[in-house]
DNA sequence: TTCGGGTACTGAACCGGTTTACCTCCGGAC
DNA sequence: GTCCGGAGGTAAACCGGTTCAGTACCCGAA
């Protein structure tokens, strides 16, 4: 009983007999190795079923063939976000078959953004990371360039950044949005937003407001920080306010479910008294009652491309700009016609 | 402008005056070192600011750092899981501080759990891994141990396993729902159950059968693979039966409120004609209407205790078994008093 | 015939730590 | 005075790959 240890590099160069380092050619294919050659050593590493040491190739060329994700929201907040799942299943989907892994990496309160950066590059834990939630005059680029890692960034910085980005014009969701609203003869309506500071809400509040506009309509934001609690106190505020909207536009599917919440407590009726819209088109929203109307991306594909682009900047190609195909709108039972005057009369 | 390569330990010990050896003796607690040389090296080292490099670690002493997470539902239905999102947190709350890092994989349906599995180990990625979801008859604990990776259950295995379990006693949560139900003057309840194969999801069933006849009351039970479609379905189908419960038990928040939007379709009321309570008691769940009832467990600590058997369990300690706090009952909107007969018959 | 240049391959250095074998010195026991 | 054991420390091997400097050989051109 010998003590069996992982057969190596090595072992497989004595049986086909030659050094370590034609092994290491042949199996990266470079060239300088007579196609006999390679083939004989490839058939000795299968033999052996030999696969090289991740941990030694780590430590020689000098990467460590994962890349990371830091979720930056708050716990409570993210939890209820399914948007999240679908962008690591995406990424997930080409990671795994390009032999790479994917940190995820939690910043919370207590444990700062920066500080989770940092940790994963002080201990060259990952070769590059995808940046999500891009916010206003984001620092983040900043700090990953310094920290010396590749990425790419999920949506387009209003800052200079000098990493590719993977991008989908959700204003275009929310002006579809906002026509089939205005179609239905909606005059007044609102939207709940995401924080300010975060890139893709406050650009979904701009392109609400502009299309609305458009539209010739009377539009009103209110600003919250994605979860249902807000969400929710957000509709409330909107429907005591004078000029109460017949419809109103969610930043997700989240806040838009329970502002049919809110809409349920003060005995109205949705589509009939509210038309209701969200943005991410989750299952649940499809089960609701009335089943939500809500606007569509393709969050796993996102999440693909996404993996894609940043394998390929680890792998030092030049930054691009990728565009995803815009979203679309499900229209479901949430959005009706605008109540009429009559209707609206009857009720005061 | 000589070539700037990382501070390595060799420069470390020649600032120190001693070899690589005895810095890395220092780094790592060992004997062998006087107190001041140590210090000396420890100085030297913070001067310099240097870190180990973690893959020549790893190369050495053969160990990842990592753990890993393979979450094998359907991406659908995770994706509108908020449990995961808070276990994961939790990990991380206990990882950051640890320096390890989670290496999260996701299975779909075209990349098979135990190839997942398999790719982690085979390139030494992680150096164990957390289990979650056990199945009857789980072949996951005997795949890990062949893959020579260390290991924690979420719950108690039905078959033989030589790893650390942390477990939270949900039955006893079911026990509260139904109690409550009965409590209320509900005589026919039932139950959204998860999939049979999935042990959490079975003890809930059984737990919830074995309540009810406790309590004396009818009791049924469907099951479902956790989505929101199929809670839907599940509830139209109950709600059609011959026997019409008057309360429903959810296996999840995410089928409860879709069963909440099947009795809006069908115009019942919730709470007074059929009262709902959900499981995990998800922050949309609060804002729903009416608001739901739900089983609280503490999905954080969950993760967090788990990362840390975990950890022990790589670092060589014997297997344990933790139980966590019992689950409590949310009480909320969602239930009430059962309806009276004459309420039954004026339906009629 | 000689020389140049390309191809195939080898051996050793290297990545940056950990670990082991061994050496020296010192104090205490006999 | 000698012997022993332990503390403090060093040098080198080792983990398992990649890469670079060289060497041997062959072919075609001058």
């Amino acid at each position: 009983m010998t003590k069996q240890s992982r057969t190596t590099i090595a072992d497989v160069a004595r049986r086909a007999g030659v050094s370590k380092g034609s092994v290491s050619f042949a199996l990266n294919d470079r060239p300088g190795v007579a196609p006999e050659t390679r083939a004989r050593i490839l058939e000795a590493a299968k033999e052996l079923g030999w696969t090289p040491s991740l941990r030694a190739r780590s430590l020689s060329v000098g990467k460590s063939f994962a890349c990371g994700l830091v979720v930056g929201r708050s716990p409570d907040v993210i939890a209820a976000d399914p948007f999240f799942h679908s962008l690591i299943a995406g990424i997930e989907d080409e990671f795994s078959v390009a032999g790479q892994v994917l940190v995820l990496a939690v910043a919370t309160p207590g444990r700062h953004e920066s500080v989770t950066y940092r940790g994963l590059a002080e201990d060259k834990r990952v070769d590059g990371v995808i940046l999500t939630d891009l916010r206003a005059g984001d620092d983040r680029m900043a700090l990953v360039r310094e920290l010396g890692l590749a990425a790419v960034t999920l949506g387009v910085a209003d800052v200079d950044s000098p990493y590719s980005s993977v991008s989908v014009d959700d204003s275009a969701g929310v002006r579809l949005a906002v026509r089939h609203l205005a179609e239905l003869g909606h005059r007044r309506v609102a939207h709940v937003a995401g924080p300010d500071a975060m890139l893709h809400s406050s650009r979904r509040k701009h392109a609400f407001e502009q299309a609305a506009q458009d539209a010739g309509i009377r539009a009103h934001a209110v600003t919250t920080d994605f979860s249902a609690r807000e969400g929710a106190l957000a509709t409330e505020a909107l429907l005591a306010g004078e000029l109460r909207p017949t419809a109103i536009v969610y930043s997700n599917d989240h806040m838009a479910v329970a502002g049919l919440g809110v809409a349920g407590r003060l005995g109205l009726s949705v589509p009939d008294d509210l038309s209701i819209i969200g943005f991410d088109d989750t299952e649940l929203g499809r089960y609701v009652y009335p089943a939500l109307t809500s606007v569509a991306t393709d969050a796993r594909e996102w999440g693909a491309v996404a993996a894609r682009t940043l394998l390929a900047a680890v792998g030092g190609e030049a930054p691009v700009d990728i565009r995803l195909a815009e979203p679309t709108l499900s229209v479901r039972g949430s959005t009706g016609p605008a109540p009429t005057e009559l209707r609206g009369i009857r009720r005061a």
